[in-house]
DNA sequence: AATAACCCCAACCGCGGCTTG
DNA sequence: ACAAGCCGCGGTTGGGGTTAT
């Protein structure tokens, strides 16, 4: 009955991984992908749980992240979509391209969370903390913060958020995207997720899933049938090489992935 | 210079939903 | 139908790095 065990337990490594073994699960992915995360640590010569290695390589190694702080605009809109359906980071993270739930969330709880209470928001429900968080009442007459974060408690507590998983929409997010207007060329992708009013129903449904970001886009699935353009050599094998993608008005390629964050290092 | 306090984030843990046999 | 296990998610923690004293 059922299947076999996830792994064997004994002997599975813990800890912070090496370079070595970094190595080993990315020359392992871009070869064979991760059909399967349970086999993929026998396979590759790792000796780690798979789980272990799909949360290496979804956190740290996969090739579109984009390392370093969030911008103030992917700040605002990580604020804006935990107004809308709170803790849901991987949701969050799918709006975000080359972010992990993971980052944002630990952004969240160092950076946001403490600048929002500053602020006198209450992270959580999003209204002033000196407010009752069922009154209806314009949060401007009791609170005064910053132009840039009552924007957003402006837009979010103007809404009914309710524990079902529906809400009542309104004009926030127009508020939003309106503050916005002014953004560069760069940020124009987050702007229009502001301005994407179906993107909160999609948010609501269990239909949601990270298949719009550039990662599973079908260029960087390398569990499927990707790295279609182009092989490269090196060490004797041919890795494959995803076409350009365009982030943040960006063209990257791979390589410009694999050096943005230190898999040079690692000899490709 | 030493050390205490704080910050940050990679990684682990546990749970729920889904899949498999 | 059901038990066992996988996968993905959110919460939490440990330790390295940084700053303050």
């Amino acid at each position: 009955m059922g299947r076999q065990p996830c792994c064997d337990k004994l002997g599975v490594k813990k800890g912070p991984w090496t370079t070595e073994e970094d190595k080993k699960l990315i020359n392992f992915i871009l070869n064979n992908g991760h059909c399967c995360w349970r086999a993929l640590p026998k396979l590759a010569g790792l000796r780690r749980c798979g789980k272990s290695c799909r949360l290496r390589w979804t956190n740290y190694i996969r090739p579109d992240l984009r390392r370093g702080l969030l911008s103030h605009e992917e700040e605002q809109l990580v604020i804006d979509l935990h107004a809308h359906i709170g803790n849901k980071w991987s949701k969050i993270a799918s709006r975000l391209p080359g972010r992990t739930d993971n980052e944002i969330k630990n952004h969240w709880n160092t950076h946001i969370k403490k600048k929002l209470v500053k602020m006198g928001i209450d992270p959580v429900t999003h209204q002033p903390l000196n407010q009752d968080p069922n009154s209806t009442d314009n949060p401007k007459n009791s609170c005064s913060v910053s132009d840039d974060i009552s924007m957003v408690t402006k837009s979010s507590s103007t809404k009914n958020i309710e524990t079902n998983g529906t809400t009542t929409e309104d004009e926030s997010i127009s508020t939003i995207t309106d503050q916005n207007s002014s953004m560069d060329n760069d940020n124009h992708q987050l702007s229009n997720i502001y301005n994407d009013e179906e993107f909160f129903s999609y948010l609501w449904s269990d239909e949601s899933t990270k298949a719009e970001t550039p990662w599973s886009d079908s260029n960087y699935d390398v569990g499927g049938t990707l790295y279609h353009d182009n092989n490269v050599s090196c060490a004797g094998a041919d890795f494959p090489i995803c076409s350009p993608e365009r982030i943040n008005g960006v063209d990257w390629t791979f390589q410009d992935y694999c050096q943005d964050f230190g898999v040079h290092d690692f000899g490709f």
